[in-house]
DNA sequence: GTCTATAGGCAGATAGAC
DNA sequence: GTCTATCTGCCTATAGAC
């Protein structure tokens, strides 16, 4: 369990800034960055609106600071699985166990959720949900190698296109998930997903 | 080719509350539902704001009447599947189909959509997104039903889970094919899923 | 059914005091 | 860094004339 929410951590010291993205992060997740507001978020920050703009000036650049880092600390989760699993299977295992957590917290992936409005975002937060996306399935792909390599995985497309039909398929999986309130819709799906793969 | 856009077919005669469902739902399936005003629509259809208003008082009965209509039209052309194919893999390519229609045009589909936006909805929209997808899955469920009893379809899970999981990939792989502009992104992982049920 | 006009509220954003 | 106060603009929605 990595993917720690920062907000359910132990109260250490934390800057006005990485608080508010704390808070943005998870109204983003639930309501979508056209569905929140600065009065959101400072309310529940308790300060003021001209307080929030001081450390980001305008909503785009908050949106931006929320992506990359998300994606960061994505990132580094990937990492840790590549430390802690040896095999590919066991990754992947891991990988949509980490989509399952989020879907736990009620929330939905941020560059999911994100995707899903992406023609009304601004320029610079569009450039980081894809990326975003680009580094999942690049990792994906590492592992899809490394299972094949070992012959632990048997796929029936190249590597590429399975890796995009593993992120798709997870965070479709979560997006219908989420409305019914029922994270198990989430891991059968995951399952049949990843059994298709060692198959 | 059943699920033909309105505002793409000869010129019959229609009536502004059509044309205007027709205009907000373009726009949803691009922008979302809160990222789309009574101003947008109006300007498209060369009205006034306060005339939309006489069509659709308030923007929860517009959105609720947007779903009621695009779910009619999905549920026909599911009957018409069903009329034009006869085996339970050509009716799931059929199916596949549609959703790739949708993305070719730029669109998410619009329960997809709204999916994402699903905790700003108001109640009776909420309703009617999840009951488009229980119609679908009941659809999808029958034709696996069909296509055991006829051993075309090998399945590696209930049914029902199956037919969520169908649902929650296609809607998947369009959420995340869109931003990069690229329905190619949504067929390969299409073809992967049917594959691994015919298998 | 469509219009003009407008209400009332909330959005993102800024100026300037402390 | 945080505040009060304010601006401008857009939002949903309504009143009432035509």
């Amino acid at each position: 369990m990595t993917n720690r929410d920062p907000e359910e951590s132990e109260p250490v010291e934390r800057g006005t800034a990485e608080r508010a993205l704390d808070v943005a992060e998870r109204l983003v997740q639930v309501r979508g960055f056209n569905g929140i507001s600065y009065a959101d978020i400072s309310a529940e920050l308790g300060i003021t609106k001209a307080s929030l703009h001081y450390h980001f000036a305008t909503k785009a650049d908050l949106g931006r600071a929320l992506i990359d880092r998300y994606a960061e600390r994505f990132a580094e989760a990937l990492r840790l699985i590549d430390r802690e699993r040896s095999d590919a299977p066991s990754k992947l295992d891991a990988y949509a166990e980490l989509y399952a957590e989020v879907l736990r917290g009620e929330r939905m992936c941020l560059c999911g959720i994100l995707a899903a409005e992406y023609q009304t975002l601004p320029e610079p937060m569009q450039g980081a949900v894809t990326a975003f996306f680009d580094d999942n399935e690049h990792w994906l792909e590492a592992v899809l190698a490394e299972g094949e390599a070992k012959r632990a995985l048997k796929l029936s497309a190249p590597r590429r296109e399975v890796a995009q039909g593993i992120l798709g398929t997870l965070e479709g999986a979560m997006l219908v998930a989420r409305p019914y309130g029922d994270p198990t819709r989430f891991d059968a799906t995951a399952r049949a997903l990843l059994a298709g793969l060692t198959g």
